[in-house]
RNA sequence: GCGGGAGUAGCUCAGUGGUUAGAGCGCCUGACUGUGACUCAGGAGGCCGCGGGUUCAAGUCCCGUUUUCCGCCCCA
């Protein structure tokens, strides 16, 4: 029976696998997020930053654009005790490149790499696949200009997704060039859908307005025909942007990503240049998104720097991967259950618990003087593989009895030999 | 934020307005007083999401609310 409070609207729980609601809720699936998370980062050299869940709201205003739906409705965002306006963070990148100015991690022309993992909110209708409490797994390369670092953002994101059994994944990938050449091209959008857009609502003209790239990632079918025609915005970047979507395509071929070119890709935060690029399913839409954000540092008080990064949906993920049926094997609390299997022995069984975890050895027990069959129960439900089973004989004999819960198979040992080989 | 479906035992779900709300699985106890996973017997467990209303009578009909799922907006 439910109790008088859950979790809130669009929050779950992370718990042991036999209580979780859904199989991506079950903790063994979110060490196993964390460990690949953990192993990329080890693989490529990236640095942990942790940062708080909220910071001044200005950072998101500034950083992923005041029109940008996921600060103007979607914020989760009050006011504290001393007055200050804060929000809890709706993405990983504005907060970890903070740190990164905050710490003056830059200078000299060092190349930073830095990840992040945690909780990110948005206030939004929650579905499956999507949250008002989500995790982000993300990697931040800052320092250089390089289409090789593109590249090594976009290489680390599949490594990823392949750690956690997803390996057939293809990315997205296009280039949205520089503020310089995209107003030209917003212009011919707009003058291309003008008389579509004369017979929509006052707000999806705002939008398009706003920002007119975001009319081509579109779902709705009459605007997509309205596009048919429309040139693609790589004919419109400038010849940097150009030669460093080509080297990029080529540093990815180079390193065996699958990747695709599409040049609808325009993603929903305002300070991507050049490279942008994404991971989508069919059922839960994006699994991470990512791409250069050249002005962003400078943006938020530092020095010029460029900087490429992706942000990973890590529920997404791992609903992707369940629906594949990659799962990583669940966790038995411990290896050993040790059974007294006489009252006289349970001071001896809480001493053998006590010697096998100072040899580092895991190992659960009976707290409640429950009957012997209740204890090989509880070792089995427990996920406990092994038995050692302590009685009047095993004391008289200096003897402890050991079954293997899946075999079935028991023999009894010398005590001294049992201690031997329980961390086999 | 807009539209629709659903919410009954720990879980998956039955349940024409009419006794004391059921099944399967799980759980507990015993058969087996020193042995789990199989079998058999017994048992515990429910404010039918929450709050109102209609009715002689509501799990069932109506309204509100909340959570969840689906679509839209948007996104990871």
């Amino acid at each position: 029976m439910a109790g008088k409070y859950q979790a809130p609207r669009g929050t779950f729980d992370v718990l042991p696998a036999p209580y979780a609601k859904e199989p991506v809720f079950e903790a063994h699936r979110w060490h196993a997020a964390e460990s690949s998370y953990r192993k990329v980062a080890g693989l490529f050299g990236y640095q942990e930053v942790r940062t708080p869940i909220f910071e001044d709201i200005e950072l998101f205003l500034r950083s992923s654009g005041e029109t940008s739906d996921v600060v103007s409705k979607e914020m989760y965002d009050f006011k504290d005790k001393g007055d200050r306006h804060v929000a809890l963070r709706p993405e990983g990148t504005a907060p970890a490149m903070r740190a990164y100015i905050d710490s003056s991690m830059g200078g000299q022309g060092v190349v930073s790499r830095l990840c992040y993992f945690g909780p990110v909110f948005r206030y939004n209708r929650p579905q499956k696949g999507r949250y008002r409490q989500f995790h982000q797994a993300g990697y931040e390369l800052i320092g250089s200009p390089s289409p090789l670092a593109d590249a090594e953002i976009i290489t680390a994101t599949v490594r990823y997704f392949k750690e956690i059994g997803l390996d057939n994944l293809v990315v997205k990938v296009n280039s949205i060039g520089r503020a310089e050449t995209r107003g030209a091209y917003e212009l011919a959008i707009l003058s291309h859908v003008d008389k579509w857009l004369d017979g929509q609502d006052e707000e999806q003209q705002a939008k398009a307005r706003k920002n007119p790239l975001r009319l081509l990632d579109t779902k709705d079918p009459d605007l997509r025909a309205e596009l048919d025609g429309l040139p693609s915005i790589l004919g419109f970047l400038g010849d940097d942007s150009k030669a460093n979507f080509a080297a990029l395509q080529e540093h990815l071929a180079e390193s065996g990503v699958a990747y695709e070119v599409d040049d609808s890709i325009v993603r929903g935060l305002d300070y991507y240049t050049d490279t942008v690029f994404e991971v989508v399913s069919t059922e839960y839409g994006a699994l991470c998104g990512g791409g250069r954000y050249d002005g962003l540092v400078e943006q938020l008080g530092g020095p010029s720097t460029p900087s490429v990064g992706v942000g990973i949906g890590v529920e997404r993920a791992l609903l992707v991967a369940d629906m594949a049926g990659k799962a990583p094997r669940a966790e038995a609390p411990s290896r050993w259950y040790v059974v007294a299997a006489t009252e006289s022995a349970r001071a001896a069984a809480r001493t053998l618990a006590i010697e096998l975890r100072s040899m580092g050895v895991g190992c659960t027990l009976d707290l409640d003087g429950r009957s012997v069959k209740a204890q090989f129960k509880q070792a089995d439900r427990n996920g406990a593989s092994m038995t050692a089973v302590l009685g009047d004989d095993e004391l008289a004999n200096e003897t402890v009895s050991v079954k293997d819960l899946v075999t079935g198979e028991q023999k009894t040992l010398p005590r001294h030999v049992f201690l031997r080989i329980a961390d086999d």
